[in-house]
RNA sequence: GGCGCGUUCGUCUAGUGGCCUAGGACAUCACGUUCUCAACGUGAAUAUCAGGGGUUCGAAUCCCCUACGCGCUACCA
C-alpha cells in the first residue's frame, strides 16, 4: 500500500463552557493549516458533554470568533458534512452504545457507587498517605446478576474503563518522541456519566475514530490523558491517529497562564483591543513554530506552504510577548494598503460618530496615522482632539501662532512650517508645546498637514 | 506526594557531534532624519547554552544525577 496516503483529516473541537482563549485559536491555526497543506479536511466539533459547565450562546460565539480570525471549517456546525452530526450532545446513542461494547469486551464495566462513596474512598486513601486517589474497581466485582438487578430498578451508574494493572502504555508524540506511563498510575476513567453522557475521554476517542480524524494537535496538557486514549483505541481494535501536542502559552515573565492583568485573553478581546486578525495569526503562529529560517512575516498562505509538523516546538511553555505583538500589529498597520485600513476602521469604529466623520471626510489623515498607531484603537487619540488649558506664557506663544496663520496668504503646509518654524524660533519653544495648544495632547500627526488638511478657519478656531 | 513533560540572550527562538569565539526578531541604548511623536536607516550591548558528572579527538547537541518550572492526578474539558 505503499504511496496510497490516507486523506489527512484533522479537527478543532471546542467546547461551549466560555470565551474562546487566544491559546484556541493558535491550536486551530495549526489544525487548520495542517489540513490546508495536505489539501485535507480541516473540521469543528462540538464538545458539549458538560451540561453543569455549558454556557449559553457559546457555541455560536466560538464559531463567530474562529470566522473572525480568518479561518473556514469544511465539515461541521452550519456547514455539514458526511460525519455529523457534529456536535456530541447529539450524539449520545453513539457514545453509549461503544460504551456498552466495551463493557462486553469486558474493558469497561458498571459503576454504581455514589459520590458520597468515592468520596469516602478518596478520603481513606489519603489517610493512608495515597495522594492521588484512584477508584478501587469495587464494582467490577460485582455479580452479573447484581449488575442486572441494579439496572432493572435504574439505579444510577457510570461505565467505567477497566485499566488493567502492570502493562507499559506507550505511544509515539510527533513533538515529544516515545512516552509510556505504568498503567498503575491509571485511574479507572469515567466513559459514560451518569447523565448519559460521555466523558471527554470517550467522546474524542469515539468520534475522532468514527470521523475519520488522521492527527491530533493538541495543547500539551492533554499528554497525560493520551494513554486513556491509547487503551480505548486498543480495545476498540481502531488505528492510531498521529499525536502532536502543542506547548502552552505562558504569560512573559511568569511561569503562569495568560491572565487578563496583563491584557486580552479571549480571542474576542484581542479583537476589541484593536489588533489585526493577520497580525494575530502571525504572532500565533510562532508560538510553538519556526521556520527555521529568518523569516517572520507570514500571511496565511505562506504558512500553510512552510508549516511543518517536525518543526513544533519541544518545549512545555512559550511565553506570550504583549510587546512583540504590539510590534506585529504595527507592523501589519503600516503595511497595509490605505483603502483596506479605511475599511477596517470603520469597522471598528462603528459606534463612533466622531472618528466615523474623520474616516469620511478626511482620509487623508490615514496615511499619516498609519505610522503612529499600533492598534486601531489608538487611531482616535491621534485624530480626535481635545481641549487644554494653558499657562499665560503658553498662551502668548498660542498667539503669536495664531496671528502667524493668520497672516499666511497662502494655505499649505509649507507655509504652515514656515509658520511654526518661526514660532519656535522666535519664542525658543519647543514643538511639543504647539501640539499641545492645537491637539490637546504633547504628540501626534504632523501639524503642517493636519492643519492644511483642517482648514486656515478651522485652525485658527482651535486656537 | 505520584506520574509525565520541559530548561539556549530580558522575551520568542535558530541550532539534531565539528560551519557556534552561539545567528535572527522584539524590547533596550546611541547616532542620523525632524514641527512633536512615530516610522525609517545605521550601530551597540546583552547567553560560559539551568547546575554537576560522564561518552567522544571534539557536545548547546548523546547518557546519568540534581535543581527549578509546568501539566495531570474529577461523573471538567
Amino acid at each position: 500500500m505503499q504511496g496510497m496516503q490516507k486523506q489527512v483529516r484533522v479537527r478543532m473541537a471546542p467546547s461551549p463552557t466560555g470565551e474562546y482563549h487566544i491559546g484556541h485559536i493558535r491550536t486551530v491555526l495549526y489544525n487548520w493549516a495542517f489540513a490546508k497543506k495536505n489539501n485535507g479536511t480541516f473540521l469543528i466539533r462540538i464538545e458539549d458533554t458538560d451540561r453543569t459547565r455549558y454556557v449559553e450562546g457559546a457555541i455560536d460565539r466560538i464559531l463567530q470568533i474562529i470566522t473572525d480570525y480568518g479561518f473556514t471549517w469544511d465539515e461541521g456546525p452550519g456547514v455539514g458534512g458526511a460525519y455529523g452530526p457534529y456536535i456530541q450532545s447529539e450524539r449520545l446513542d453513539l457514545y453509549k452504545k461503544y460504551a456498552l461494547e466495551l463493557v462486553n469486551k469486558k474493558a469497561a464495566y458498571y459503576c454504581f457507587c455514589t459520590p458520597e462513596r468515592l468520596e469516602k474512598m478518596r478520603e481513606e486513601q489519603k489517610a493512608k498517605g495515597i495522594v492521588a486517589a484512584k477508584y478501587d474497581k469495587l464494582c467490577l466485582h460485582l455479580s452479573q446478576d447484581d449488575v442486572q438487578k441494579n439496572l432493572d430498578t435504574h439505579k444510577p451508574h457510570v461505565i467505567r474503563l477497566n485499566v488493567l494493572p502492570n502493562k507499559t502504555i506507550s505511544f509515539k508524540d510527533v513533538v515529544f518522541g516515545e512516552i509510556s506511563v505504568n498503567s498503575n498510575d491509571i485511574d479507572d476513567q469515567v466513559l459514560l456519566k451518569s447523565d448519559g453522557f460521555p466523558t471527554y475521554h470517550l467522546g474524542v476517542v469515539v468520534d475522532d475514530h468514527l470521523m475519520g480524524i488522521t492527527h491530533i494537535m493538541r495543547g500539551n496538557d492533554w499528554i497525560p490523558s493520551t494513554p486513556k486514549h491509547i487503551i480505548l483505541y486498543d480495545a476498540f481494535g481502531w488505528d492510531l491517529p498521529v499525536f502532536a501536542h502543542l506547548p502552552n502559552l505562558k504569560e512573559l515573565g511568569a511561569s503562569k497562564k495568560l491572565s487578563k492583568r496583563f491584557g486580552p485573553v479571549s480571542a474576542r478581546e484581542f479583537l476589541d483591543a484593536g489588533y489585526l486578525p493577520e497580525a494575530l495569526n502571525n504572532f500565533l503562529m510562532f508560538l510553538g513554530w519556526n521556520p527555521g529560517t529568518e523569516k517572520e512575516a507570514y500571511s496565511l498562505d505562506e504558512f500553510v506552504k512552510d508549516f511543518d509538523m517536525a518543526k513544533i516546538h519541544k518545549t512545555d511553555l512559550v511565553a506570550f510577548n504583549r510587546e512583540k505583538l504590539d510590534w506585529m500589529n504595527g507592523y501589519y498597520i503600516q503595511n497595509m494598503p490605505d483603502e483596506k485600513l479605511l475599511e477596517r476602521l470603520k469597522t471598528y469604529y462603528k459606534n463612533d460618530t466622531e472618528v466615523l466623520d474623520v474616516l469620511t471626510t478626511k482620509t487623508a489623515f490615514l496615511s499619516l496615522a498609519k505610522t503612529r498607531m499600533k492598534k486601531l484603537s489608538e487611531f482616535k487619540d491621534l485624530v480626535v482632539w481635545k481641549k487644554t488649558d494653558l499657562t499665560a506664557e503658553e498662551k502668548e506663544v498660542a498667539l503669536l501662532f495664531k496671528s502667524k496663520l493668520n497672516n499666511l496668504s497662502e494655505w499649505n503646509k509649507e507655509t504652515i512650517l514656515t509658520s511654526i518654524r518661526e514660532v519656535l524660533k522666535e519664542k525658543k519653544v519647543k514643538g511639543s508645546l504647539l501640539y499641545k495648544i492645537m491637539t490637546g495632547y504633547e504628540h501626534g500627526l504632523p501639524l503642517p498637514e493636519s492643519l492644511e488638511l483642517l482648514g486656515k478657519e478651522k485652525s485658527l478656531q482651535r486656537i
